[in-house]
DNA sequence: CCGGACGGGTAATACGTATGACTGAACGGC
DNA sequence: GCCGTTCAGTCATACGTATTACCCGTCCGG
């Protein structure tokens, strides 16, 4: 048991030769004016040398806090929301603050009824990825952040990377290289992200002279992805270049194009979104949107805590950066 | 606030008509004998209307406990320890415990020093994945489970995967396919699951008439992979099957037989191991061993439960199980 | 008819912290 | 020389729970 035996403040007390207040006045920072510099410092040598640790459990139930706060992510199976968490707890953990994590439950299109979505201790505040601020149900009056989930009206901040300006950097690299005929494979998922992504790339196609936008939607998942991308394929005048919203769509549109004999990319381009650890695994490399994933988790949690605090955060956007591999070339060269 | 206003169960008692240590007994569980059934029936009646949670917090103060388990693992952002933490969390929320996450800091080949290392708050008890029992440190005293970390004498109870078994399956569907000359791409890594599979796959390659094993090593990276594979490729007499460590190596492998214009399965087989995602992306989809991550997560937490609660566990080997896909074939097929 | 046992419940307390109310000494102004 | 202030702390309390010690009425054995 890491906690018995553990120095109370009012062990610090005694050592310092003062009282438990003096103790919890000058370790909780609220010492200007009522405490002496010589007795504070004495304090805080006493409270270093017994390795003192204020008492979690304790400073909660005074303080009607929990210093946790929960985080809403789809899944964590999937390779994106490893580094989410990553970076949010890391930056809690800067401040005290641990996070707990609820996942949708299987198979499910959104956090509803969710063995997780309403784990036994309170908690502080949200961190919800993904998802539309609706969902939040019983948690409404919970300060929350909405990450990755698009406008979420003047009383939810939001944090959310610049997806539009990730796929208009795409289409503009297949513009330059004389693509105009451009499929776009697209995730049949109802989240703001994916929305984003296909409106943007549709104006940016329909801005294009001669530009001709052909759509087919699937599941993330290679296989959905793999049927989806062969329907455009053989379509007549099929694209020559596929525009997949995802790095693990893209899988399946290589498979696709493997199947009919298409080299990638000297017969057909394919583009990604996301750049998790499968873009550079594949074969040619795969060029796309690098979102930093982790960078979203650290932002959201600074939001949250500035929240928490009292702050009235502004939205905030992370810009995603083109990543060009091999994955992208003229047509037909 | 999601903690103010809460029921408490004082407020119970009131709606009950009965004190709050009424209260306390029979939600606890503790009134043989104490309380008659009818009053208990009437107690948990308030406590269902009033929709009344215990405060952690006070009882976490009240018991000496967190409720509050950590699990260290090196990092979330590789693709297998999501689904472990997933088994864990949802194991552990069975049962009013949450989990807090600990990832080794970047590039750091054990635990030590981790600005997650020691949370600030307390912890009942450790899930630790893929390190040594000594890597613990200051922690050795806390309730533990090691998680795919081989042996670790009595005092602490383990979980790890049946790797060996795991890698003798492939041995022995490479050897029906005719295979005799293999090559290990293994992990430089010092971790026990890398170690037993690399010394399973040698003494079944030996056991094997005929069999010659070569073998070079790598980071778990694709292009120090492909490298690594390179190696074993460009040596005289080279190997018809590459064993690779993990699915990612197995990656690597691929590139470094299209770079020698190899073709697989038809020239050169290759095998993973762990059967991420990644391995139905590749293409052609690798053949590889599964790992039940999800499962390894849930059992752990499983026994670290039952440690806390006095149990002396015993240990458990989760078998892997051979998926064989499209990477492996006959020699010179 | 009395004492003890027992069933059914309550009162009181402790866990460790943060904080508002209070106190005693020194000191300055008039 | 006395009073109001400020300084430097301390006291007491509350947060919500679990548990131990106690209490009261009833029933039963002798």
């Amino acid at each position: 048991m890491s906690l018995a035996g553990r120095p109370t403040s009012k062990d610090v007390a005694q050592e310092a030769g003062v009282s438990q207040s003096t103790v919890s006045l000058v370790l909780g920072g609220k010492w200007a004016g009522r405490v002496s510099p010589a007795t504070a410092h004495s304090v805080r040598g006493a409270a270093e040398r017994l390795g003192y640790r204020p008492n979690q459990a304790a400073r909660n139930l005074r303080l009607g806090t929990t210093r946790t706060v929960l985080l809403m992510v789809p899944t964590l199976s999937a390779p994106f929301f490893g580094p989410v968490y990553t970076g949010a707890a890391r930056a809690a953990a800067r401040h005290g603050f641990a996070v707990v994590v609820s996942t949708w439950p299987d198979d499910a299109v959104g956090p509803a009824d969710s063995p997780f979505a309403a784990p036994d201790e309170a908690i502080d505040g949200i961190l919800a990825s993904s998802m539309a601020v609706e969902a939040l149900g019983g948690f409404r009056d919970t300060p929350a952040v909405m990450l990755d989930s698009g406008p979420a009206g003047e009383r939810v901040p939001t944090v959310d990377f610049g997806v539009a300006d990730g796929m208009r950097a795409i289409a503009a690299h297949l513009a330059g290289l004389g693509h105009r005929r451009i499929g776009h494979v697209g995730a049949a998922v109802d989240q703001w992200t994916f929305h984003a992504r296909g409106g943007a790339l549709a104006s940016a196609v329909a801005a294009l002279p001669g530009g001709v936008l052909t759509r087919a939607t699937c599941a993330i998942d290679v296989t959905s992805a793999k049927e989806a991308a062969g329907r455009l394929l053989d379509a007549p005048d099929r694209p020559t270049a596929l525009v997949c919203d995802d790095d693990l769509i893209a899988a399946g549109a290589y498979k696709a194009a493997r199947a009919r004999g298409l080299d990638i990319p000297a017969d057909l381009s394919v583009t990604g979104f996301d750049d998790v650890l499968l873009a550079t695994a594949l074969e040619p490399e795969l060029t796309t949107v690098r979102l930093p994933a982790e960078e979203l988790g650290a932002q959201g949690m600074a939001t949250l805590l500035d929240l928490l605090s009292g702050g009235r955060p502004s939205p905030r956007v992370l810009p995603g950066e083109l990543v060009v591999r091999e994955s992208t070339a003229p047509p037909g060269a």
